[in-house]
DNA sequence: GGGTAGTTTTGGATCGTTCTAAACATGCCA
DNA sequence: TGGCATGTTTAGAACGATCCAAAACTACCC
């Protein structure tokens, strides 16, 4: 019989060499499936890798071959159902095809961010898909992540001066479009008094889907009055509470294109509270199509974005790019498609 | 002026070293902050180090080191919000120790779990984190693990010969107790017909809440009707399609305990179909308290887990292991709370 | 000038792979 | 017998960091 395998240390490709009497090289050629190994080596070898349990070491091939094996993916919000899926999707892509994923979350804070990226650099992946923290600024990123690392922007334009990382890829979901859609909607269904509720003025979702409303609003000859574009932090907590400034002015809107589905919850809350029946007597629309908006009382209209195929298509982005280093850099711009429920109903009588 | 930067390649310690007319072993001391070096040579490395913008390359520091800066987390369903909070948990945790998460999901296969596991086993991670899928069997997983990589199994309990792994540490939601206060809930609120409803019975969580609806109804001395007990897939969508097995006998249920909140609303959606209004004509409570659970029609009663603190918890775990890798396993339960809402209603006159 | 103690610096081996070029074996043909 | 093609194996130098032991400086005192 032969050696015991080590205790303790890890199996390597030296043990397994010196366990069947050939060199490094050639149980390394076998490892990678190589032609020029004769029949018998080989089977001898195979056979000495399981006896010992042996793992290859991806770390130590990397740092030889100058190559890397993982896929950074920095999100801005990993609890949030949207990014969750999003990951999903990023994680079976990279898993099929040998890739790893490094993850960081940023919980929307731009020096963890930073942080975040510094430290994941320090492994060097091969990519980065980074869903920006609000407020992040083009230069910072681009002094974090270097000029040798592909970047995949997601879901969020960056600050700053954003012509030194016009090399970035992007992958954006047509917000405007969305929006456009959902007040277009809202106006056939007979709405004049239309509001614009929720979101950060400084986030670039934000003035997308505000510019697809204005849009919507201004082929329709339809007057916006100033108190119906509210902004508020976009969870469900903020939207309950600044919803009284729908109806602060003379003139109260009658329907509201939310900036998204959580928004769209939160402002229910609030209409509930003030003896309004959302889907009733006030009518409004999401976007993001998360689980609860097919659930909601009333169901929510909304604008699906399928996180999980983007979080493939982000994958397959990153890794085109990875092996064509030099190509053009591509800017992408998904469709979302508008889903009608009972939330957005014609003006109540 | 210095040399400049080297282009197309990464810039290496000999790089800064050549720069600044120091060895390599001097510029290892800086980077690594001792005190050995003086302080005229420290100020001229680190200006040299940020002129070419050095990027530490832990994964040569790993290797020669033979230590490792990463924990791979292994998850059966990243899409659902419990796991993406368990991981947004986690991620915090070890990004605020210097540790890097290294991402997997299995979508509840155990194929691929096997297969993510081996991926990620190549990497060499310090310590595992893992979330099975149902019906993973110990001694597959111990098969791609190895036994030198601490494991801590969250959640799930897994099938076969456990005795072999039990140098794993564990981490638990106390199911039983959990199931046994929502039982109890109910039974206070005067029910008597009381359901146990959804879930697999081939799931350790399965059964332990199960067990605690049991232990509360023998101690009431109430009596359990066979189909009370429904089986079905953990999704809203199986739990619409089988809600209709609860009203197959003579004696129908007046509320029921569920084995987790999308089962609960799933049966909502199926009582509605039935004509019958969730939280006046039925009662009912889920388990994990979701984010919809507070906004669904009526707010559902369920057992809150708290999901973020256990991953955060389950990085400590790990984290401690990895430095103490000879102590003896640990097996750690964490209680669960019941929060009440109008979805447990007292019985329909 | 030499000895001593203390502070800094350094060459070279090493971690576990891969790569290159060369060595070795075999068979065939001239 | 030598030359050449074909098939298989291998020694040893990488990759980019760290570690160790030893060397090279200082400063100081006799």
């Amino acid at each position: 019989m032969g050696n015991i395998p080590p205790v303790g240390r890890k199996v390597t490709l030296s043990d397994i060499a010196a366990g069947c009497d050939v060199s490094r090289a050639t149980v390394s050629l076998v490892l990678r499936g190589s032609p020029l190994v004769n029949k018998h080596t080989r089977a001898r070898v195979e056979e000495e890798l399981r006896r010992q349990g042996y793992v290859y070491n991806r770390a130590a091939a990397n740092l030889r071959r100058r190559t890397s094996s993982s896929i950074a993916l920095v999100l801005n919000d990993l609890a949030n159902p949207f990014f969750a899926e999003f990951a999903a999707g990023v994680d079976e892509i990279l898993g099929s095809t040998g890739f790893v994923t490094l993850l960081g979350s940023t919980g929307e804070s731009t020096e963890r961010e930073l942080a975040v990226l510094g430290s994941l650099m320090e492994h060097g992946p091969a990519g980065i898909i980074l869903s920006p923290a609000e407020g992040s600024d083009a230069e910072q990123i681009l002094g974090a992540v270097g000029t040798q690392t592909p970047l995949l922007l997601f879901n969020r334009e960056v600050s700053g001066d954003v012509s030194a990382c016009d090399h970035w890829d992007r992958l954006f979901l047509d917000n405007q479009r969305g929006a456009r859609l959902a007040t277009e909607h809202l106006i056939a269904q007979g709405h004049r008094r239309i509001a614009f509720y929720g979101g950060h003025l400084g986030s670039s979702s934000c003035k997308q889907r505000r510019a697809g409303y204005a849009e919507a609003m201004r082929a329709a000859g339809l007057a916006v009055e100033p108190q119906w574009m509210v902004e508020c932090i976009p969870n469900r907590l903020d939207a309950v509470a600044q919803s009284h400034q729908l109806f602060a002015g003379a003139q109260a809107p009658t329907a509201a294109v939310c900036y998204n589905d959580a928004v769209a919850l939160g402002l229910m809350l609030g209409l509930h509270q003030r003896g309004l029946q959302p889907g009733t007597d006030f009518a409004l629309t999401g976007f993001d199509d998360i689980a609860e908006a097919a659930v909601s009382a009333p169901p929510l209209t909304t604008l699906a974005v399928t996180p999980r195929d983007r979080g493939r298509q982000a994958a397959e982005l990153i890794l085109q790019r990875v092996k064509e280093p030099s190509a053009a850099p591509r800017q992408t711009i998904v469709p979302v498609q508008l889903l009608v429920r009972d939330s957005s109903c014609p003006p109540h009588a």
